[in-house]
DNA sequence: TTGACGACCGACCGATCGGTCGGTAGATCC
DNA sequence: GGATCTACCGACCGATCGGTCGGTCGTCAA
């Protein structure tokens, strides 16, 4: 029991602090010494508990997408109009995303990683079967707001693109979005904010609502 | 004359392809043997040409910043209304990025990383000076259509954050946006598509103009 | 003709990379 | 009281990293 309690925890230790420095650096930019001295063991010990680097990073973009998929099957779950759901679905991510800052970062920079490392590996499969089902989910969600007749119809990937970058973007932006809004991208105050730009976008575009004349 | 050439279309030809590698690998994820071989020269011409990795990088970072810059002011001076004069930002820099493939994947890679990079180095500092103008020109440009009424009064960081985000990351988002849409991100016909997509959801937002009733 | 110069290169440097190996300490099972 | 298993570690491996150095070659001015 405390053998197994003290195994999980090292596991977890690892993926955490894999998570932190992948997010701030990159793959190629971590070395696994540099991982087993935040997490206070040796390297040889990271091995032990996964196979490869490769491996480490599939595991924690892994866990990341879980995570995110059990957020917006739960925002999903209470129903209402394809509008409600829209609503819940982009607070709940906007929501997971500003409570863990190295999300949205990580998650962006797998997307440009594995375009060569095209997984041969089963947590990159398990990873990659995950994110179908969540961007399944949204595309659903869309289609049937605009079969319903509450949503314009528009171009729905496109459409997931824009939701996509609206919300991962602005909390992996980093130095750059923290200078750009003037205070930190994870104050609460902040995320709430973000919650409402995005929303606003959404339902009313940016132009106001009666067309004014121009010039005047 | 001809030494000239052959002097500038080296150095060109360094930047090409350390853009085209960054790009595809981060700064951390390429050599700078991988980048000579590319060009067909030597590691140590590549020295010569630029004094470390890091002005390397900065070099590429500022040269695609400065030809965004351009592209942008064309387009701002034609004049208009301030929705005018958005759609055209909107269409240029769409059209830009669709037309070079590394440069939204290189910035949206470069944001990341130069949070610990600050930079001591006189690249980087010009090219966060063509940054800082950047984002000026086009907050200037929010406000003064917010403020004659054009537009709907908002956020104007987190609105051009979405901004960045609807338009970088798309270019940036490589192999998985193209299985997304199902084609190639940067087909023309797709670059179309994603300039329109922008632009409707700027003018209109996502919801059918008339509220539906739900439910039918 | 010579001397300075810029473009270029091969060979080399110390450091670090991902990964392996042999072994130790402690708990568990029979 | 072995045998086994898991967590963990230090020492080590070949390869590659960013960067340096000494030198060659062609061009051009004097």
């Amino acid at each position: 029991m405390r053998a197994q309690a003290t195994d999980t925890s090292a596991r977890d230790r690892i993926l955490d602090a894999a998570e932190a420095l992948f997010a701030r650096r990159g793959f190629a930019g971590v070395g696994m010494s540099e991982i087993a001295e935040v997490v206070g063991s040796s390297k040889s010990t990271v091995f032990h508990h996964f196979p490869a680097k490769a491996q480490l990073h599939a595991a924690v973009v892994e866990r990341i997408l879980r995570e995110i998929e059990a957020a917006l099957l739960r925002a999903l779950a209470a129903g209402g109009t394809p509008v409600e759901r829209l609503d819940r679905w982009v607070d709940a991510l906007t929501d997971l995303l500003g409570a863990r800052p190295a999300h949205a970062r990580l998650l962006l920079r797998s997307l440009f990683e594995d375009d060569e490392l095209s997984g041969a590996l089963a947590e990159e499969r398990a990873a990659d079967a995950t994110l179908r089902r969540l961007i399944g989910g949204a595309s659903d969600l869309l289609r049937e707001g605009m079969a319903s007749g509450a949503l314009r119809v528009a171009n729905i990937p496109h459409t997931l693109q824009t939701l996509i970058g609206m919300s991962i973007y602005h909390f992996a932006s980093g130095d750059f979005g923290a200078e750009l809004l003037g205070r930190p991208l994870f104050a609460p105050a902040e995320v709430r904010r973000r919650k409402d730009a995005i929303k606003s976008i959404l339902h009313h575009g940016l132009l106001a609502p009666t067309a004014p004349r121009k010039g005047s």
